[in-house]
DNA sequence: CATGGCACTTGATGTAGGTTAAGAAATGAT
DNA sequence: ATCATTTCTTAACCTACATCAAGTGCCATG
């Protein structure tokens, strides 16, 4: 089954009966993106909310100076999304890339709208997913302003110790906000220290 | 009314009937803060979430070496609440303060979780008010990554111009995410630039 | 099997913003 | 009004990180 992973991050927040699971099911539809395929580009208005099933998404913004900021990743069983486009349906900051060749699934925003018509449980749960990652996002902040930014990878080697293998390290380093060439100094600093 | 701004604001999202707006209005509690007073600990477990309707309250946490990092400001019509304590009923990390005598209305976690049922449609209004401050706070984020200091002040002055003038300066400074006396030497040069 | 790009490293130098300290100005309590 | 506390300013010095530049290893595609 490959809606498996997705259900069963569903099902860890709000219980559905057959029916309604069908009618999730009916929503949803798998795509696949090749590595370094972007899927949504800044400036387009988002459209979808991606779930991973395998492989592993970024989203980042390009600031003015042509620097890359990665805001998140998305390794299987993780939602990808650029928030602030999908609600607002406004063009957006994000760009989404494939890191790899990618399977996910994808519940447009019409058949989001249509669910929380059907299933109104829906709107409980998309609730829920956005307040995890309004606290992550919280907690992301007062990390920034308080911590080193060896403190912060130290965190991030603790939170998702799945992602540093596979991960160019240039992707981890803005995602913890330094250049690469610090980020490699930080690193041989801390082997050398153990 | 003591209730309008607050009928005001959830009306800007779900349209309420007199028996819904009734049930709402039965839940709520109005309260009192003054000045410097602290209306939640960081270690306590965040039981309501505020509505503001005259003053100001702030929300901070404290870093290990004892600096204060403020996360948010609630002047009249913003909500406030440790949302990461508020939603796990976990330990929170943020403190509340009242950086003026503070009128608020109280909406207990209890009585939202009743609200849900008696009134379904505050599902999506919380959702929505959610969704928002995701947004805001990914904003943060990327503007921590690729601003400048003096840039970000110019936001904050853009987006929050009722705010600068009544609150301390040290208030922003750490909001920007700088120390009081280097926000004091960038504002003596723009002054001086403009 | 060349080769051209990309990820990573390492070094020298530059800078935004922090730290410490001390005085001035504003604000609050009595 | 006056004293005490907190806030703001200014200055000298310091550090975490950025920038620029050059070099190494590594696959991937012809």
């Amino acid at each position: 089954m490959p809606f498996d992973l997705l259900l069963n991050n569903v099902s860890k927040y709000i219980h559905l009966d057959d029916t309604e699971r069908e009618i999730f099911i009916s929503h949803l539809q798998p795509k696949q993106i090749k590595r370094k395929q972007l899927t949504l580009n800044e400036g387009e208005i988002c459209k979808n909310s991606i779930f991973v099933t395998d492989g592993c998404l970024r989203g980042f913004t390009v600031d003015k100076n042509g620097v890359e900021h990665v805001l998140s990743f998305a390794p299987p069983g993780w939602w990808m999304a650029d928030m602030y486009s999908l609600i607002s349906q406004k063009p957006g900051i994000l760009n989404i890339e494939a890191l790899e060749d990618t399977e996910a699934i994808i519940l447009s925003k019409i058949n989001q709208e249509k669910l929380y018509h059907e299933v109104p449980k829906f709107e409980r749960f998309f609730r829920i997913l956005t307040e995890n990652s309004l606290v992550a996002n919280q907690q992301r902040i007062v990390d920034n302003m308080s911590l080193t930014a060896e403190e912060r990878y130290s965190i991030f080697c603790k939170r998702y110790p799945t992602l540093i293998d596979h991960l160019p390290q240039k992707q981890i380093a803005s995602y913890i906000g330094v250049t690469p060439e610090f980020f490699s100094r930080m690193r041989s600093g801390l082997l050398r220290k153990s």
